[in-house]
DNA sequence: ATTGGTGCAAAGCTTTTGCAGTAGC
DNA sequence: GCTACTGCAAAAGCTTTGCACCAAT
């Protein structure tokens, strides 16, 4: 299946480089083309690249709340088994990121009562911070 | 704060009985909107009362799939605890429903250890299901 | 030399908005 | 009678796509 062979251009080098430079950053699609125009890297190509990416694994592609636009993020190559998970909080929009036993034990039931193997790399939990539910702004 | 004074109107009425008979699925803006244009409820009135009443809590907004647009729900006035988490194969794309206490206590666990206080009902699980699991990935 | 990738601009889709008329209180 | 709400259509915002050219293999 895998029959179309891939070719690596400027492109894809420059975008990857970027990506993995701000892998810790939330980046919508508008702001990495236009970080990445001055790099000779077309708007078109960049959105074609992180549909392409995603597909293949190497970014997570998001929505965080409210906003329309998409958010992407590079997937360190490292962590095949990430120590941490991600939370977003809906009303600072910050990430937090977490560690959790519980977390494995959801993802162990699941896989016993329902079959669904959860990828805690590309789950994200979206809810509200302490700080955020404290100050209780809009 | 809040001064402005809302009217009810037929279609606000409308638009809610239609929610709550479909309270049980996931419905796009385009879907409502089309069937309650026979309804003589526009489209530019549907979009601004879905905002307004899940700016009031009444209704649910968010994304399921990776798909561009946003899906509503109504939030049945008894269960303030919805029953049931959401969970999407990245290779077949579908959206599963689940229902598992183990996300229960993750949440209660998270709230305790790290102050995250998880909205499951934004919270979209990823991962494979047992299908794409066995078929083999595409 | 093949043919996948790129740039440009145009098109596509979903959602928002300006404005004038309408209807709720 | 106020003025919030609605309908219409136009506009806006984000993403995709057709086509001709370019460049990786």
């Amino acid at each position: 299946m895998e029959s179309i062979k891939k070719r690596n251009t400027k492109q894809k080098a420059t975008l990857l480089e970027y990506l993995k430079s701000n892998s810790n950053k939330h980046l919508t699609a508008e702001q990495i083309s236009r970080d990445l125009s001055s790099l000779n890297v077309s708007q078109a190509t960049v959105y074609r690249l992180l549909n392409s990416l995603a597909k293949d694994g190497k970014i997570r592609k998001y929505h965080i709340e409210e906003k329309q636009p998409m958010c992407f993020q590079y997937i360190e190559d490292s962590c095949i088994a990430p120590s941490h998970y991600h939370f977003i909080c809906n009303t600072c929009e910050k990430v937090f990121h977490f560690e959790d036993k519980e977390v494995e034990k959801l993802k162990d039931s699941l896989a016993k009562s329902q079959d669904f193997f959860i990828d805690t790399d590309k789950t994200v939990f979206y809810g509200t911070c302490k700080k955020c539910m404290q100050g209780g702004k809009k």
